[in-house]
RNA sequence: GCCCCUAUCGUCUAACGGUUAGGACAUCAGGUUCUCAUCCUGGAAAUCGGGGUUCGAUUCCCCGUGGGGGUGCCA
């Protein structure tokens, strides 16, 4: 049950976390929880530029929001800096290194790279890597004004902190044959290796920014649940090799191996995203999901206090009609406030008609006769109408965007409850000047 | 330029030499419903091209092509 297996991730704090990077961090947990091992998080914080404490800040933010807990004190690599120069005299004291100045800024620490040979290392994700020595060079290790280098500060500080596997994107291949000819010329075994494919838009260039929404606060602000999030990433570049796709973190534990990784890149699909999550918010607690809910709504500076009904209510259709919470408030808003905006493709299809204003003012009428306003009465004054103006969709159409503005949402006799009977009532007649043609 | 990696439906992927090439998202058609979402049924949709190896290639090898990454003071 003893095993040694330590994993890391290693970002840059810069104020936004990127999904490729956190999906790294994703494999990595997953690979120490399955195994038994540690994961660790060490923040690469040598841009003084930066990295500010707020983007440190940003970076913890993001992990606890996923979940992705570590298991020892953060590393923080600028507490490093003498360690990796005390690695940069050893190199050159053993020959592995040498001092030159040949881009004429001054003199730097350069790597030796072997001249003749292969070199080759063996991929858990990508096979049997080789490339012949000749085509390596040698690399700068400390610049002149004398900070280590990312390959220095990266491979010493994966020996002192004891990493066995390290797991990352793609782009560090080429990388890992001067990492592992510098763990070896400091005397250290080197890491098992896995390289993870990038994760690129829809005309195959690495996703960013200009792609939409690329960091991970991004999707937490427009309401996706990290749940659904850590779900979707997993399965880019990964899949149990059953048919499941919506698994729980204990089903994904069990059945990660990093040989099942792919080894080609994959598009970022939104909609898959959005589909995913609209999963997980319908099977979320009914209190979890009010909570967010309310926070939405309060946000968005609506009262959070529904006009004819509780909150309880109004989720009870809204939940599983819910794919992000960002949707919520203009979703929700007319069982807030009378002033709910009109859907302008909605009021030209469904009010500008012939008859929307004479059905409008007839179930006014008709529902003010109602005592008790129950979706079965309502229902049932819609339907004598429906047969009077020719069908259900005639009458309903138009009542649903008088009272909500737009043109989807709950079942119309249930929103009607929920509304009420007398401000039903006045939204129906309020909405009749917009029925002129 | 040179080096490395990579290639299955539109997208994410399964099939570790033999399957009618499977699933999911998206999409289309139909059913249920007052709309939307859900739900049910069905459809269309893929092995980049060319050579090999093999009785048999999505699968192994080679060559192209496309894409990605790297290429001495970014990480």
């Amino acid at each position: 049950m003893c095993n040694n297996i330590r994993v890391r991730f290693a970002p840059s704090p810069t104020g936004n976390v990127h999904i490729g990077n956190i999906r790294a961090a994703i494999f990595n947990w997953l690979f120490a929880r399955h195994t038994g091992g540690k994961f660790l998080l060490r923040v690469e914080d040598t841009d003084l530029e930066r990295s500010t404490p707020e983007a440190i800040k940003t970076l913890l933010e993001s992990m606890e929001w996923l979940k992705l807990d570590y298991d020892e004190p953060v590393v923080y690599q600028t507490a490093n800096v003498n360690e990796h120069l005390k690695a940069a005299r050893k190199l050159l004291d053993s020959g592995h290194a040498y001092k030159s100045d040949k881009g004429g800024k001054g003199e730097c620490i350069i790597f030796k790279m072997p001249s003749e040979g292969r070199l080759e290392y063996n991929d858990l994700v990508k096979g049997r890597m080789r490339k012949k020595a000749e085509d390596t060079q040698d690399f700068v290790i400390v610049r002149s004004d004398g900070s280590p280098v990312f390959h220095l500060a990266n491979v010493v500080d994966d020996i002192l902190q004891g990493i066995t596997h390290v797991i990352r994107g793609d782009d560090h291949v080429e990388n890992t044959f001067k990492h592992i000819e510098l763990f070896k010329a400091l005397g250290a075994q080197p890491p098992a290796y896995a390289h993870l494919p990038m994760i690129v838009n829809n005309m195959g260039k690495p996703y960013s920014k200009r792609d939409g929404s690329a960091f991970v606060g991004e999707f937490r602000e427009q309401g996706y649940l990290p749940d659904a999030l850590f779900n979707f990433l997993l399965l880019l570049g990964w899949a149990p090799g059953d048919d499941r796709e919506i698994m729980s973190r204990e089903e994904m534990i069990k059945a990660f191996s990093l040989d099942r990784c792919k080894a080609s890149a994959a598009r970022f699909d939104l909609k898959k995203l959005r589909w995913m999550n609209g999963e997980y918010i319908a099977a979320m607690p009914k209190d979890e999901f009010k909570k967010e809910f309310l926070r939405r709504v309060s946000d968005a500076g609506i009262p959070t206090e529904p006009l004819g009904c509780t909150v309880d209510d109004v989720i009870v259709p809204v939940q599983p009609r819910t794919k992000t919470f960002g949707d919520i408030p203009a979703n929700c808003i007319y069982f807030f406030t009378e002033d709910y905006p009109f859907s302008e493709a909605a009021v030209a299809k469904r009010l500008k008609q012939p008859e929307a204003g004479r059905i409008l003012e007839e179930t006014a009428s008709r529902f003010e006769s109602i005592h008790d306003f129950t979706e079965e009465a309502a229902e049932d004054v819609i339907k004598e109408l429906a047969e009077k103006y020719g069908g259900m969709g005639a009458v309903v159409h138009p009542v649903r965007v008088a009272v909500s503005g737009v043109s989807e949402g709950p079942g119309l006799f249930e929103m009607l409850r929920l509304i009420g009977k007398e401000r039903t009532i006045a939204r129906l007649r309020r909405a009749i000047p917009q029925t002129a043609l």
